[in-house]
DNA sequence: CGATCGTTTGACGGTGCTCAATCACCGTGG
DNA sequence: CCACGGTGATTGAGCACCGTCAAACGATCG
């Protein structure tokens, strides 16, 4: 069964992300490259001197934070993907959200100085280190950081709503749309083609995020392909109907739509969203 | 059809921008109040002025700001209780959270420019007004106003981690015990008694907020306070056994507990989570 | 006192969780 | 090269739980 896209490697080879140039592969990296990387005019805020930023480096597997510990910094992701998770007391792994480049952790831990998170690198990535001991005197020497913060602690705040909106949804294919909407969107921001996904998680993962068993995340990934809405292989997915997997992930409750009264497009792609239970 | 998704458009009813008016109420508050408020040493920071705080005031079912809309400011609760949430495409509402004093509101709109989520006051309230314009001076000149907005940024992280809490659970009264338990704690935070609550949102919030219908909310009201382990009148809940409450709460996945190996304390209420399931 | 909204209770049908078995993939070592 | 075990992904079957629809009840406020 569908081994349909086995053949069609980006580049052939498995040259992971290559992005930013490599130019920070060895070299110590400085504040202004963590500036840069969030997107803050670094030359306008330049003013004092260019101070070195420490780097963590995980392999796959490997816990950045672990939840109860007490918090000493926070990190922005450099490279690579991580999942952000809680354990309750009976075991059980929530997953609140994956991070990537750009991205900040363990900002929760500031309020009670105890980590109620925690984050595992999916694959081998690496991680700008701020101390907590050190992140008021940074921001004032160098205003650029406080803004950086703001905005990916924002950003951050909006991924947990993003959360929400995937739990919202009654029906689990309509949770798997959701999700895969917001990585194909996540794509979309790092200027790569949004139609091509290399999940780095698990289904196990994937379910934990969605609130499903990981059983129904195969069932929803086979749905959803059955529906002419995606082409799966393992990790690999490769949405061939973009706009009618949103058509489809706009309903929450169970077809209710009239399809009056609301500034939503008119339903060109009917077909897709009659489809919301098949078979 | 379906009253409850309204389609909701934005300015459906009250006046929306009505921006407070600056009417710097009786007694102008000022950022020592505001500091004193997030428990910020305000002596230890008091260097300047202390700089006039504006401060909005919302009646009942106001909204503190739009989903959609250009972001402003944002806000401190400074009384009363909001609830925050997020309206999808199809017009259902999910709640994100229940917000009160000491708590910041609108941040997530920091990094995008738009508010993706909507605050909403459930009783009577008035919050703090921090313009996105001021926050970066402000902060330079009051070092104690980035450490307030820290700290309730980072709670207001965590707390968004507590909704997943709440959704993990596949049991419904499992989920509204963890809710309660959420907010019995929220209340001992304040020095107030954990085990009375005066429930200032609706079933209908609450059941958002779980992720399940409202009817629902009631069975499980219902099934906890014939468990013994609630009192419930309308909106005022008695917590009568809080231990037996937490340990209810602690299972996520449906009855696998054997009790044994768990470090959780003995199962002296064993009777409790024995009516996980009770008919 | 009537109207409206919020809450409660009931009955029914469906969806997804649980429990299993099987398959696919991979690095190891015989 | 193939057996081997381990992990992850898929598929199947059964049943309990919750969502939906509907109606009665209650509270709050004009």
């Amino acid at each position: 069964m569908s081994q349909v896209l086995q053949a069609r490697q980006v580049g052939g080879r498995c040259d992971p992300p290559v992005w930013f140039p490599l130019k920070d592969q060895i070299q110590p990296s400085r504040m202004s490259d963590l500036l840069q990387m969030m997107g803050i005019d670094v030359d306008a805020h330049a003013t004092e001197v260019d101070t070195p930023m420490p780097i963590r480096r995980l392999r796959a597997g490997d816990t950045l934070f672990h939840q109860g510990l007490p918090a000493q910094a926070v990190y922005f992701v450099r490279a690579g993907t991580f999942k952000v998770l809680r354990t309750a007391e009976d075991g059980y792994e929530q997953v609140l959200g994956f991070s990537g480049r750009g991205d900040i952790l363990g900002f929760d831990a500031v309020a009670r100085g105890l980590h109620p998170s925690e984050a595992v690198a999916l694959e081998d990535s690496s991680a700008y280190v701020v101390l907590l001991a050190d992140l008021l005197a940074l921001g004032q020497d160098e205003p650029g950081l406080v803004v950086a913060v703001h905005h990916a602690v924002s950003r951050a705040l909006a991924g947990r709503g993003d959360l929400a909106d995937v739990m919202a949804a009654v029906a689990a294919e309509v949770r798997l749309a959701r999700f895969l909407i917001q990585m194909s969107q996540r794509m979309a921001s790092f200027g790569q083609s949004p139609r091509r996904l290399r999940l780095r998680m698990s289904r196990r993962d994937i379910g934990s995020y969605l609130g499903v068993a990981h059983e129904t995340v195969s069932r929803s990934f086979r749905a959803l392909a059955e529906a002419g809405l995606l082409e799966v292989s393992n990790r690999e997915v490769e949405i061939r109907n973009l706009e009618g997997l949103k058509d489809f992930a706009r309903n929450t409750r169970r077809q209710v739509d009239d399809g009056s009264a609301t500034c939503a497009p008119p339903p060109k792609v009917a077909a897709a969203r009659a489809t919301a239970r098949l078979s």
